[in-house]
DNA sequence: TCAACATATAAATAGATATTTATTTATTGA
DNA sequence: TCAATAAATAAATATCTATTTATATGTTGA
């Protein structure tokens, strides 16, 4: 792994970072969801889940689709659930404590 | 996913968010290396590798282990590089602007 | 056009984090 | 014991980021 695609997979990581981010993610990829949506369905405040789509837009993890007055924002590769699956079992095993993976 | 395993694993993705720190995980990952290997093969300061991998230690990503007057930092689950892979390979995907994947 | 709704942006704040420089602690060979 | 090396910690700084509150922009139906 080259040092441009480290640097890559640190910027996507930064972007995994917030536990209200993975939240609009796994929200997201059953299909496209408004912000009022996401807002309603997170119980998050409208101004905090623009900042954190704006986050998610800029490293490209979602895309974005306005119709009509509603934003639409859709997870833009299912394999960042790949990640997330993973770290989730890797985390679960480390702090089990076992020794060996 | 529940909300304590979207919590971990942002937890640990905050760890992979740095690009020193993943250098420092793929070093490793061929095997234990002494602090003052990691300083000289990632010409890295001494204190910043040892800040980053008190960082990797408190996200129980590395392994720790003293040898006489050296101390041995090992990847803790190999899991951790296929996840930096995916990203990796993400990224090069979403930078290439193609529509689906 | 205007009121109502959807979303984005601005500004302010508080807390986290990466890095540098300087110092301390720990270990060992002479 | 002491000098030299290995590693950790402290302190300072500068930057970044999550969140809140307030406001602006954009869209549509009446």
């Amino acid at each position: 792994m080259s040092r441009d695609h480290l640097q890559s997979a640190a910027f996507l990581a930064k972007s995994l970072s917030d536990g209200n981010r993975l939240k609009i993610l796994v929200f997201i990829s059953s299909g496209r969801k408004s912000v009022s949506a996401i807002v309603e369905a997170l119980d998050l405040s409208q101004p905090l889940v623009s900042h954190h789509l704006k986050e998610l837009k800029r490293s490209l993890m979602v895309k974005v689709e306005r119709d009509g007055p509603f934003v639409y924002y859709e997870l833009a590769d299912d394999r960042i659930l790949d990640v997330l699956q993973i770290l989730s079992d890797v985390a679960t095993d480390l702090l089990s404590g076992r020794k060996q993976f």
